[in-house]
Parts: C-alpha cells; structure tokens; sequence
RNA sequence: GCCCCCAUCGACUAGCGGCCCAGGUCACCACUCUUUCAAGGUGGUAGCGCCGGUUCGAUUCCGGCUGGGGGCGCCA
C-alpha cells in the first residue's frame, strides 16, 4: 500500500510551492489507491504558530486536497504533529545514543565558530569535537552546567539516493559533518524528525522538493542506523520566481491564500499546479482532478525548475470561469462583494439582475473579482462618472440627444432589448447621428463605465426607472455645472 | 570553501540518434470580427548555452566549460 505525505510547518500561509509539492503527494496517492497523510513539522517552537496550521489545513482543503489521515482527522499512526510525538524521537535517538551511533556534544555555537574559523573555512560546520570525549571532558562539560545536543556519528561510506525522478544519485558521507539529531531542548532536529515520522508511520515514498535532495543522504544514513530500510525518494524541481530565485515575497502573491482573496478559482490553481513541472504524454493542459489522478505520474516529472508564471494561470482561470454556470458564480463572489460593503441579504435581493448580468458579461470575467467590478453599478441607485469624460460631453447637443433618448426609452413598450435597439437606431437615423456618437456616451451616462455588456443589453437589465433616472441626473449635474 | 541537481522559444513544456531547417500552450505582435471592454477567428515573432568527442548522422549519447538552482544550522 502506497502511503506518501505532505509535511509543512506551520510558519506562514501555504506557499503555492508547497502546495504544488502537496498536490503531486496527493495525485501519487490517489494514482496508487495508497493513502496521503498530513503531518504538522512544528519542532520549530520559535516560529510555529497554530493559526497558521489551520490556515494550511484550510487552503489545501480550498484547493481540493483531502487527505487519509492527518491532524484533524486522526488515523491510525498518529499523533500527527511533531510536538505531540516527542517522546518517539527520545526514545530512538536514546537508542542510538546506547548503541554508539550517535553521541552528546556539550559544544556552544560560539565554540564550533571560532574552531570552524581557525580552520581557515576549507569546510563547513561542526568539527566532530565531542566524538570521542573522555570521561573526565564529559564530567567536566556537565560540572559547567551544559546541556547537550545529540549528533549522529556519521560513518565514512558511499550513500546512494535512488530517486525516482533523478535517478541514483551518489554521495560521499564522509564530507558529512556529524550532525543533531535532538536540540539540547530535547526537542528533533527536522532531520531526526521526518525519519523517525516517516518510519514511524510506514511511509512508502517520499516526493518533496529538490531542497531536500542534499539532505537525503543523512535521512538514509538514520534509517539504517536504526536498521530499517528507508522509503523511495522522489525530488520534484523547485518553483522558483519570474527571476529565477526562489518563489517569495518579493516575486508578489505567494501564498495559495493570496491567490484566493484575488479571486482565483481553485480548480485554475489546481490545474495550474500539476502543469508546473509535469506534463501528459499528449500535452493536454486542461484537466479535470480525475484525468489529472488517472494522468499523473512521478517518471513524467521534469527535472529542471519552473518559473510560476501568473500569466498563466489567470488564463486557466479565466477558463474555468467561463465554464461555471452564472449561480455558481454568482455564491463565489459573495465574499467579493461584501468586500466592497454589500451584505448578503441586499445581494439575494438583487440575485436575478446580477446572474443576468454575469451572463451577458461571463466570457470577460478573470477573476472573482471582476464580477463586483463589472455588476456593482446594476444594482447600486447611485452611480459616479468620471469628471473628466463627463466633461466632454456637458454641451448643449448632447443634453438634447441625451433628454430624447430619456422620452424613448420611457416610451419604449415592452422594455426589452430588441425594442430599445430598435428605438434608439431609428433614432440615430432620423437625426442623422453615427451610432457610435451616440452609442457611446450613453453607455457612459448610464452606467459610469466606457466598458460593460453590449448597449442594449445594458440598458434592458438596468431597467427603465434606472435608465432615465441616471440620465435625468446626468442632465442635472450639467445644469449645475454650467 | 566543499557537495548535489539542472540546462529546448520571454514562460510551461514535447522531443527519448535520422520523422525536427524542432511541435503544443501561455504571454507578446499583426490582421479580422465588433456599439465599448473583452472574447473569438486567422496569421506571426521567438528556442536546442558553449567547446570537444562518439556516430554515416546529433536537440537527443559521453566529457569539459559556462550559466542557473539547492545543500553544508541547536530552521524546516
């Protein structure tokens, strides 16, 4: 049975590099029929935070992860969060302490600095300084009060990752500092941590980014000093930003939150994701979740990093957008309005006008977001227009076209569109106007806007009372003005 | 400093020795459609990092170089 993982801390909103790694865990598992188990690595006590946690927890159910096991729902290996499994890391790293495969270091990191720069930094890091301490250094170390760390005694040998989407990639151990494996707060390193988890709880392969791939051998190194054989590697390319540095901060959005709040769908961030280092034989690019499961699989996985590129995936949105029907859209943007001060019992009222309008305006939308924008002005009483183009067309000729056009549109019987298109283009013709002089700025007096749905659409979802009453003002504001 | 990974259009990628003077998608540009903004349609610009091998033949195999990324923490 495949069991695979998705492992985040809980320092920060989900990244959308993360949750690209989540989503592959995710597509594995259910390719496999094996299980996906979240586990909360949360051994940093400094900077974990439970807010956080639950925010990861909410924005990968957001995406359409969902998961076997895990902190909220429990399963059969749990605990799943680091801190509350303590006592497993104690109880291994005591045993490697007693079979002489790991060793307390009583070293302070100012100690191993000033040694490390002696050394004239030909290499990295820790000395191997307390490996072979004699009892009286020992007894010494602790009259002075130090509390210890753990190190794992790194044996002098080749270790070999076998990755699945690299290949065997081979390391000299020996260039391996001894390593902590518990802090001298008697809380795992995250390299102890995710061993001792991952064997702990029967993982049978591990797919997390390529940052980890140097770590690997240490990871290996621990499972066979423990005497176990370690699961299957898999290192999937990193995501970095438009300059090719790691996805963060200053790239713009980052977290899926993000993403969410600007009005991403979750099956444009979902589909967007999996294309992000991986690709179908036939190069399809749109899926559905179960194409994507059937589809996936780790040896299609590119080696090289992807740049996430925003581009893209507003057009995938825009895609799934237009694929939703106009009530679905319309629940979606709820959060959108009520941004902008609606409540939601003034937005029931107005249901029917504003899924009409997504109608008419469905194939321009990108993003939630744009569903305000482009419906607010339908159903707020008040509109404002923009002074300056107002200006253009405060005189005399179009005050009178624009009064006309008020008596026709109040004369027009029924108010629908194929009257009121008629209406207003015999109008144009008797009095000999392009229709675009008229077009125009009428659009402009009803609605504020210089974009929108097509005139005639516009005015028919407007109404009559609001159509002449925008214009009326409209004609009001001119006289005041003049 | 040491170690590891990677290398096809601006971006995501296809390519697994001849089918490739390199295909698709996004972006971009042009044209078209059009009462606005879009969308749509049509077309286009643009790429195998470099140098050596191997081979009858290299984008594809090997080596080096260069470039990019990552790791070497009592962060994960």
């Amino acid at each position: 049975m495949v069991r695979v993982r998705f492992a985040p801390s809980p320092t920060g909103y989900l990244h959308v590099g993360n949750a690209r790694t989540a989503l592959f865990n995710y597509l594995f598992a259910s390719k496999n029929f094996g299980r996906f188990i979240i586990r909360i690595e949360d051994t940093d006590t400094e900077r974990s935070k439970k807010e956080y946690e639950e925010s990861i927890i909410e924005d990968l159910k957001w995406l359409g992860l969902s998961w076997d096991e895990g902190p909220d729902v429990g399963g059969p290996f749990g605990p799943y969060r680091q801190t509350e499994r303590l006592h497993l890391y104690r109880e291994y790293s005591s045993r490697l302490l007693s079979e002489g495969k790991a060793y307390r270091c009583w070293c302070t990191k100012e100690e191993i600095e000033k040694r490390h720069l002696s050394r004239h930094q030909q290499d990295s890091g820790y000395d191997n300084y307390c490996r072979n301490l004699s009892d009286s250094q020992i007894a010494r170390f602790e009259a002075e009060g130090r509390t210890p760390v753990i190190r794992f005694r790194v044996p002098e040998k080749k270790v070999v990752v076998n990755d699945i989407i690299r290949g065997p990639v081979t390391f000299e151990a020996g260039t391996l500092n001894d390593f902590v494996i518990m802090k001298s707060n008697n809380i795992p390193t995250f390299h102890f941590a995710v061993v001792i988890d991952d064997l702990t709880m029967q993982i049978t392969h591990v797919i997390r980014g390529e940052d980890h791939l140097s770590n690997t051998p240490k990871h290996i190194l621990i499972f066979e000093a423990l005497g176990y054989n370690p699961p299957e590697f898999a290192h999937m390319s990193m995501t970095l930003g438009p300059d090719r540095t790691r996805l963060s901060k200053r790239h713009g959005a980052t977290s899926v939150r993000q993403y969410r709040e600007k009005g991403y769908l979750a099956e444009a961030m979902f589909n967007y994701l999996a294309l992000l280092g991986w690709s179908s034989k036939n190069n399809q690019e749109i899926f559905s979740k179960q194409q994507l499961i059937e589809e996936f699989s780790l040896q299609a996985c590119n080696k090289s990093n992807a740049i996430f590129d925003p581009a893209k995936l507003l057009w995938l949105n825009t895609l799934y957008l237009r694929s939703k029907p106009s009530s679905e859209i319309f629940e979606l943007s709820i959060p959108f309005f009520e941004k902008t001060g609606y409540n939601k019992s003034d937005l029931e009222q107005h249901r029917k006008v504003i899924e009409k309008v997504i109608d008419v305006e469905k194939e321009k939308l990108k993003t939630l977001q744009d569903v305000q924008e482009r419906t607010g002005y339908f159903i707020s009483e008040t509109i404002l227009w923009n002074p300056e183009v107002a200006e253009k067309f405060k005189n005399p000729e179009f005050a009178k076209i624009f009064s006309e056009i008020r008596d026709i549109l109040n004369a027009v019987q029924p108010f629908e569109k194929s009257h009121i298109e008629a209406a207003i283009r015999n109008f144009c013709e008797t009095k000999n106007l392009k229709t675009g002089e008229v077009f125009h700025p009428l659009r402009f007096v009803l609605s504020g806007q210089t974009k929108g749905p097509g005139l005639f659409d516009l005015i028919e979802l407007l109404g009559k009372q609001r159509c002449i009453k925008r214009i009326e003002n409209f004609l009001g504001l001119k006289r005041h003005n003049l």
